[in-house]
RNA sequence: GCCAAGGUGGCAGAGUCCGGUCUAACGCAGCGGCCUGCAGAGCCGCCCAUCGCCGGUUCAAAUCCGGCCCUUGGCUCCA
């Protein structure tokens, strides 16, 4: 319920309704969200589902003495809460200005914010937000986009204050409250949202609950290319959706957890490729035990200390890790090392210890699949087309060993090259030439 | 100007809270070796760091203190 998304009401791929534009954010969140193999959260609450909430508060806050009316518009009182300030360590005083300079005049200080603005969206603010670059990147050859007439001012609702809509920062208070409870154990979100929005938060709710609002603020941090900060009004930017796209679930994510989600991670081709080979090697490591683990070689009786050490410190290591701020590069770390491990008793041994790989394998089910979230394995990555791409690549390494075994080996070659132009890799072992793709 | 987070090898990125184990992790790139017809993958080994600058505390500092420089986020809109 923001100005932005009544500015784009019209336009023929968001919806001729502020609900409409709003559903049809949430379903690209939710599909950026999917894309990244995130786990679905138990509600999405929406503000216009909330507003007797929100009016609720409002009122408690009035009736504490710490949001006070004027001209229709509820403002919250920062003088009344003295903890004001104190996630971003601001100081009121230094706090110049907030909100719509229209609007100072009805505060009584100037860091004084909105709980609820009278009326609905002003045509001035609908055109500023049209020309202030708003999707400007596709919305060069949209008609709709031409002028303001008879563009809706937003929906408004009753309140005791007369219609209106709610401020920016009350829904959150009022959702997490209704969901949640008063005191919630962790509230996440983006550095750039420390001052003023989870500032604002915390007054509102403690200011209603008079306890504690939030236990532990995880503030994620930013994303820079190496050039440059990366931000939409430089369009050096790139969607969630076209990073799927372009490099997959398993690689980003392994890109998104190889840093500290709190500290600014630098986003560039180096950076991607990087994790792509991270992956790739854990990923490996998992393949090759899968195969020796189902093949004639893994021997129950066999016992490999050596791997059963470096599995068991993997889990220990691992653990203490996520234990530790949820350090996930430490994680991958540790997940490196036992793909390490994995490798080197295969290399070393004709027989392998079957319950020791086992647990190497469920070691990187475990932490890596189920807890990163990735997924290993070649036959995760193919799916569909198996059925009549493996009998080709068959026949064509079968003709290339006939090459090899000829002796024309320019042939052979050549058949791998053309193989690698399509996507597949192939690898000479001694049981064999085996393949991914 | 104010608030906050950072500045570590070619890249990326831990460590800084609780000084010594940091001659600085894991990884990528690079180099050598093993393996291979070759390559890839894998394994073994190696090169590259005066830890932003200056000063201080200490037997000892990437880690503590002070000053300075630079980058990023916020302080106007929006969440």
């Amino acid at each position: 319920m923001n100005e932005k998304i009544v500015a784009r009401v019209g336009r023929s791929d968001l919806g001729d309704s502020e609900s409409e534009v709003a559903r049809t954010y949430i379903a690209r969140t939710l599909a950026a969200m999917r894309g990244l193999n995130l786990e679905r959260a138990t509600v999405y609450p929406r503000v216009s589902e909330h507003v007797p909430e929100v009016i609720e508060l409002i009122e408690t806050l009035i009736e504490g003495g710490y949001a006070y009316e004027a001209n229709g518009s509820v403002y919250f009182d920062v003088t009344a809460f003295p903890e004001y300030g104190k996630l971003s360590n601001q100081r009121v005083e230094e706090i110049e200005t907030q909100g719509d300079p229209e609007e100072r005049g009805e505060k009584r200080h100037p860091a004084d914010f909105a709980l609820w603005k009278s009326g609905g969206v002003s045509p001035e603010a609908i055109a500023e937000h049209r020309h202030e670059g708003v999707e400007s990147e596709n919305s060069v050859e949209n008609p709709a986009e031409a002028g303001t007439e008879g563009a809706p001012a937003g929906q408004v609702f009753e309140s005791p204050w007369g219609e209106g809509r709610p401020g920016w920062h009350i829904e959150c208070s009022a959702m997490s409250m209704t969901h949640l409870g008063e005191t919630i154990d962790i509230h996440v979100g983006g550095r750039d949202l420390v001052f003023p929005h989870h500032e604002n938060e915390i007054a509102q709710s403690e200011a209603a609950s008079g306890t504690e609002f939030v236990r532990y603020w995880l503030h994620a941090d930013l994303f820079e290319t190496a050039e440059e900060k990366m931000s939409s009004s430089l369009g050096n930017f790139i969607t969630v959706g076209e990073a799927i796209g372009e490099y997959g679930t398993n690689v980003l994510r392994t890109f998104l957890t190889a840093g500290a989600y709190n500290s600014t991670q630098t986003y560039s081709e180096e950076a991607i490729s990087e994790s792509e080979e991270r992956f790739a090697r854990l990923s490996r490591a998992y393949d090759r035990a899968i195969g020796a683990v189902d093949g004639p070689d893994a021997r129950t009786k066999a016992g490999d200390p050596a791997l059963r050490e470096a599995t068991e410190g993997a889990r220990t290591d691992f653990t203490a890790a996520l234990n530790d701020d949820f350090d996930t590069r430490e994680g991958q770390a540790a997940l490196l090392a036992l793909a390490g491990a994995i490798n080197r008793h295969l290399d070393g041994n004709d027989k392998y210890d079957y319950r020791g790989l086992r647990r190497a394998i469920e070691t990187l089910e475990t932490f890596g699949e189920d807890v990163l979230g990735l997924a290993f394995g070649t036959s995760a990555a193919v799916e569909g087309n198996v059925s009549i791409a493996e009998p080709l690549i068959e026949t064509i390494l079968d003709a290339r060993e006939r090459a090899r075994e000829a002796g024309e080996y320019d042939r052979a070659d050549a058949l791998r090259e053309e193989l690698r132009e399509v996507g597949v890799e192939i690898e000479d072992t001694t049981e064999g030439t085996e393949y991914r793709y």
